[in-house]
DNA sequence: AGCCGATGTTAGCGATCGTTAACCTGCTCT
DNA sequence: AGAGCAGGTTAACGATCGCTAACATCGGCT
């Protein structure tokens, strides 16, 4: 790990713990053991260091999905692997699902944009799942849907204390549940 | 509503959106209408503010939760009383509940301490049900399970396209989905 | 041996931050 | 009428912020 990357991941449980606006590039150089101004020898300034990191987990979430859902034979298989894939990403970098959410306001203009277009394809490649398997499903209700599980997945940094087996097998399957489980009262009655 | 409860929502809008740190006391007395040092009349200062925010909803959840349980009188309508209350409530205060879980580390110790403190006593109360209505299942697992209810229901602030009735339905859905369906492989084989 | 680019350092800049001080205005109560 | 308090203003403070400038160090290459 070059020292880019290292300030890269340390600048994402920092800005995971105290935010963007909370962390000074000071405390950021203090954290990789150099002092403040060193960092602009790698970065252009803090926004880039923000921009960089969430352009790239962004492009990363969106072309493992397409690829998952690509290599799949039915959309049911798509939407275990869509599930799989985003849970062992939310386990593995947590700090990272952490500052996407929370952080992406401070992004300046044309990353903002391209993060938020990013994510958006993202969301809907699940989408596109969601309404092959719940026939007639509405694209609204399904955007809903997804983003509630994407709530449940990256609910990781708030409870990620037992074991990551133990937490891949919990969160995927309450989120294989909460997405196929058909929508309104079905769930007492079942289909006639 | 007085000027107090207006300071206090503004101040819930705006660091929802741009983060405690990135919210400024002349950026919140220009949202209400004043001058920054105005707000030194309502409040101690920008801590104090972000304080009474986070005590006051945690406090809330805690207490109608508990009471919902309360008046509840098997585990399965215990489980549905605390989603319908837990949903409404995200829906109706969808700032709060940004806030809460992003910026609680601004706080000052006292306060981080007690509303962790509620926090994890709201949890405790999800965590008796859940575990009413799972026989065996282990405290650490059912306590990682209603974080990621949370998780999902507190998706609101991301998708809440959809009217509201449509967004409660499918969330409490997808919520008791995710929370009843029996863990494990049981999935695929019902029990023998 | 000597240059030089990469990677640090310290000093210091202008801007902005939270907060306090001092003052002003208008309503209420006697 | 006049005192007093609630709630607002502007000015100014020390601290901290992101960032730049100028200089130091050191390893690799010719």
């Amino acid at each position: 790990m070059n020292r880019r990357e290292q300030i890269l991941a340390t600048a994402a449980e920092l800005f995971a713990e105290h935010g963007y606006h909370g962390v000074s590039i000071a405390d950021l150089g203090a954290a990789v053991g150099v002092t403040g101004p060193a960092l602009y020898k790698h970065f252009r300034g803090k926004q880039a260091i923000l921009s960089e990191m969430l352009v790239s987990i962004s492009d990363e979430l969106l072309t493992e999905g397409r690829r998952r859902v690509r290599d799949s034979e039915t959309p049911e298989d798509a939407l275990a692997a869509l599930i799989d894939w985003h849970v062992s990403f939310a386990l593995a970098h947590e700090p990272l699902i952490v500052v996407q959410d929370r952080d992406w306001s401070a992004l300046p203009v044309e990353s903002r944009e391209r993060v938020r277009d990013t994510q958006r394809k993202y969301v809907e490649v699940w989408v596109k799942v969601l309404r092959k398997i719940h026939d007639d499903l509405p694209p609204q209700r399904a955007r809903a849907m997804v983003h509630a599980g994407f709530g449940l997945i990256n609910s990781t940094p708030h409870s990620a204390i037992a074991p990551t087996e133990v937490m891949t097998e919990v969160l995927a399957g309450m989120a294989r549940a909460a997405l196929t489980a058909t929508p309104v009262g079905a769930m007492v009655t079942s289909a006639t």
